[in-house]
DNA sequence: TTGTCTTATGTGCAAAACGCATCTAACTAA
DNA sequence: TTAGTTAGATGCGTTTTGCACATAAGACAA
């Protein structure tokens, strides 16, 4: 099977476009953003109507060409600034997508970040940008089984997803559930004082599933990542809980 | 701070590139490849030493850049089977570097692909394409708390890497080591039937510390994913062990 | 003032997972 | 037959986890 290699040795057919690479058609570079928040309980993700050609009517994901003098996470940023209208929340690489008709336009390689909102910046970007719309994520599979993803409006009604946005979403979130109980990423969807209730919702909202109470408690406390702020929750009616601080480890 | 953008809506200042990306430059496009099997007992990478221009005498990983006709993962298997003379290996995207100066001579956006070689398959690439060298990789920090590797020819000099592949090289490890003991990559650095020794060696081959037995053992057989064989090791001069074979799981 | 409602927070305990020492099995070689 | 070596199993104490339940702290209404 692999011995027909075996009389020559391997020859480097690259040499050329090492010297001359201009002397290759390149694909355009892009980046798309998954723009995730918790909306109700639920994960949601900021999309926008296409008005226009290619898959005119469905519903993308923000996104933009990277510039020649632009680094990836500084195109991410870029896109997150522009489209969004917010700054400083956690973003991250989440994967390459690379199949060739992804757009029908032309050859168009995305590599797709993952931004992880707090109600607030969610808010915020709903109201500087307003023909982005929260679209509610279910997630049809448990664990990180992986799967289908789909996206709903306010309403309720399915959204199709132009392109390859529904693998796009379905990636991020299978990293983010992969992470979430062993990184602090679940930290990035909360504002900087919360309750251990709001730590376990979001754990709840991500992975889909309810979690012991006695059992999350423990073990985000023993993790050392939680600093009580000394003041409690207010509002309630009835006893307020103590509110804590993401405290990375020293 | 982010109060500027309250007075204007959000532009959409791609629309152009959107309709006419060819108007701006595009960033080079490619795939570069870390080979990674075990070599007594320790963690190799496949590199080349570069012998022109940019980086020449410094090691780099294989690699070269994407045909317009090409998805990532066909100038990624393209790379295997051209510049190692393999195919059939566990072959999965790691991440996309785009740093503006990774590569002195233009802009250069390469998305890294881990392949991992179980020990035939190392000992095929070296045989086919004499030109790679098997260097070992030393990771100098624990778990998963990721810093910088090195490599070392067979000799156990220290090889200077060429481009940000040192960088590609830590990812390698890093993510290697933070999917171990959940998925089932492990199995791609071993033969069709091994032992579960074999099995703890690339574990604590890759994680950089030694496993308890009896518990490493449990584990596994626990998991459901190893078949025994019914046959033994042979060519032992003490109890020969059980082979097994991985059977994903149903 | 007191009782009720509701959620936060803490406790006790059984089950499961894990680390580790140790025991037995199976093979070679002398 | 015996020594040497590694495979594979077992027993047990420790740690982690799941879960039921108890207690604490606030608002509110009678």
């Amino acid at each position: 099977m692999q011995n027909a290699y075996k009389a020559r040795p391997v020859i480097e057919t690259e040499f050329l476009a090492e010297y001359d690479p201009t002397a290759y058609e390149r694909p355009a570079l892009a980046v798309d953003l998954v723009l995730l928040g918790l909306r109700e309980g639920r994960p949601a993700a900021l999309l926008l109507k296409r008005e226009q050609h290619p898959h005119a009517g469905r519903w993308a994901l923000p996104g933009g060409f990277v510039g020649i003098d632009q680094t990836l996470d500084a195109a991410a940023l870029h896109v997150l600034h522009e489209k969004a209208g917010i700054t400083g929340v956690h973003l991250e690489q989440l994967y390459t997508f690379g199949a060739l008709a992804r757009d029908p336009r032309m050859r168009i390689v995305s590599v797709a970040y993952l931004a992880l909102l707090p109600e607030a910046a969610l808010a915020e970007a709903l109201e500087r940008a307003p023909s982005l719309v929260a679209a509610g994520i279910e997630v049809p599979w448990s664990g990180e089984a992986g799967g289908d993803v789909v996206a709903l409006s306010p309403k309720g009604e399915v959204l199709p997803l132009a392109f390859d946005h529904a693998d796009i979403l379905a990636m991020a979130m299978l990293r983010l559930r992969g992470k979430l109980d062993y990184s602090d990423v679940g930290f990035a969807l909360l504002p900087e004082h919360f309750t251990l209730r709001q730590l376990q919702d979001v754990h709840e909202a991500v992975l889909g599933t309810t979690l012991n109470k006695p059992a999350f408690r423990r073990r985000m406390l023993d993790r050392g990542w939680l600093a009580p702020t000394g003041s409690r929750e207010a509002g309630t009616s009835f006893r307020p809980a103590e509110l804590y601080r993401f405290q990375p480890s020293r």
